[in-house]
DNA sequence: CAGATTTTTAG
DNA sequence: TAAAAATCT
């Protein structure tokens, strides 16, 4: 039933061709419809890193998409500015009827496709969204008194049973509907990285459709293990490596969301935990977009953090004398990549031992994650600093060396990442500074030289951080009188 | 998706 | 006296 002549299906954070609700929805309800992509440089030139790994990632899926669509006698419409205008000037100049795209939760994503929808409408143009990135997005999911959720467990439980075969069932894109080339070629911009402004670096993941599949599949072999594996950082296939992939929609919330419902054991249970934290985070963001500057809680934006500069830099070149946090940070700085037990753990240190304000964490992490995402990661540092919905408590502070004794019992990602410590014991690798004197000098590893003496002693800072909670917490038992 | 400390209990 | 449970943060 087509009802458009030509439209175009506007791709962002959705990099692929197959399970794609607006690309099944344009190509159900256009006769020719034409892909495209814009390199926003209103969030390109904000990266600092010219060889940004996102940038890198998006560049290689596309490279695979257009490919595809090649294949297929298309093209990808690719354009390198600001959307606002390139979307409304391309639907003007290629005279389409309609733009299809997949919502986006993220507050500026949100703001450019109101303007982008504005200004079609001037044009007499259609601007169509849809829920593709989350299998339920607010109000889907709501309490009896129809607000959002703001507790995960009664979230995941309305969700869980809320789901129905339909909510996840594949959107297949008829690619017979795609447009040929010769009606947009002579729009289509360079995209090579040079052109864009960027240089290349190493992926330690495989981009693309295809990279995502690989992945996916070699999951689907660990899945039943799930719950019992995901916490050891040393494991190579103790977690799935899909969040760059979902992140960059290069697989479909929705294709995992059947497989792990059609599989009855604890693994997959424990796996779409995990993908409900995601929806759960997503509907946060969509509703309460303030997180983005502070707390959630507002009364946690009071606390004066007192962390020095000098121990955010050493935290973040994993200088800190923590074996596991410098493990953690200096695998993240190589690969672009942590485990979320690490993200957990060097988060709280941060936080709680550093006692630097979490969006200096928040930030770092954005700028370095292959699969950085707003909503995720925002959720994750008010999580860890207890400034969140449905925090941890701001009493609970782990504790860094029995997190590494529990969580790396033998050292090996200790091992993998500090290599100077390499030749400590299980026993003591977790902290070297204890060790007996015969094993230091066994180890040949100067403590306070080749590895760092440790920048804060975790006890103190334990009691300062509890202190600075602790005001925040008798301040709203005793408000301040009215004059 | 704790940890530190105190108290109780088992042996 | 060590382990387990309770309690506090």
């Amino acid at each position: 039933m087509a009802v458009y002549q030509r439209a175009l299906c506007w791709v962002r954070r959705d990099l692929r061709l197959r399970d794609h609700t607006a690309l099944t929805a344009a190509t159900r309800q256009a006769r020719e419809v034409i892909v495209v992509f814009v390199f926003d440089t209103n969030i390109l030139r904000k990266l600092e890193d010219k060889d940004d790994r996102r940038v890198n990632f998006i560049h290689h899926s596309l490279k695979e998409m257009q490919a595809r669509l090649v294949k297929k006698g298309a093209d990808l419409l690719v354009c390198h500015g600001d959307p606002v205008l390139d979307i409304p000037r391309l639907a003007q100049e290629l005279k389409v009827d309609a733009v299809f795209t997949n919502r986006d939760y993220d507050p500026y994503a949100r703001k450019r496709d109101r303007i982008v929808e504005q200004k079609l409408k001037i044009w007499d143009v259609t601007f169509h969204s849809y829920m593709d990135q989350v299998v339920f997005e607010y109000p889907d999911i709501a309490t009896r008194q129809g607000e959002p959720f703001k507790v995960f467990t009664p979230y995941k439980n309305a969700w869980l049973g809320a789901l129905r075969p339909e909510h996840v069932a594949e959107e297949k894109p008829n690619l017979k509907r795609l447009a040929p080339v010769k009606v947009f070629k002579e729009w289509i911009e360079p995209w090579d990285l040079g052109s864009l402004g960027f240089k290349e670096n190493e992926l330690w993941v495989q981009p693309g459709e295809e990279g995502a599949r690989a992945a996916w599949r070699k999951f689907q072999k660990y899945i039943h293990r799930y719950h019992k594996d995901r916490d050891f950082p040393a494991l190579k296939h103790g977690t799935s490596g899909l969040s760059v992939h979902l992140r960059f929609g290069t697989i479909s919330i929705r294709e995992l969301v059947r497989n792990a419902m059609g599989r009855k054991n604890e693994g997959a249970r424990t796996w779409l935990s995990e993908l409900i934290w995601r929806d759960f985070y997503q509907t946060i963001l969509d509703r309460y977009s303030y997180v983005v500057r502070g707390a959630f809680r507002p009364e946690y934006d009071s606390i004066r953090w007192p962390g020095k500069e000098s121990h955010f830099k050493k935290w973040c070149a994993g200088e800190t004398g923590y074996p596991l946090i410098d493990a953690a940070m200096r695998h993240f700085a190589r690969t672009g990549w942590m485990h979320n037990r690490l993200r957990m753990v060097v988060a709280s240190f941060l936080v709680k031992d550093l006692l630097v304000d979490w969006r200096k964490g928040e930030a770092w992490f954005a700028r370095n994650l292959i699969d950085f995402e707003l909503a995720s990661n925002n959720g994750g540092w008010q999580w860890c600093a207890s400034t969140g919905c449905d925090a941890q408590p701001w009493f609970r502070i782990f504790n860094p060396v029995t997190q590494s004794k529990n969580f790396d019992p033998e050292g090996r990602f200790i091992r993998e990442n500090v290599p100077e410590l390499a030749a400590f014991s299980n026993t003591h690798i977790h902290w070297p500074h204890d060790a007996p004197d015969s094993e230091k000098e066994r180890t040949g590893c100067r403590l306070g030289k080749d590895y760092p003496d440790p920048i804060v002693d975790h006890a103190l800072q334990r009691e300062k951080a509890l202190k600075l909670f602790q005001d925040v917490a008798q301040a709203a038992l005793t408000p301040a009188e009215e004059s």
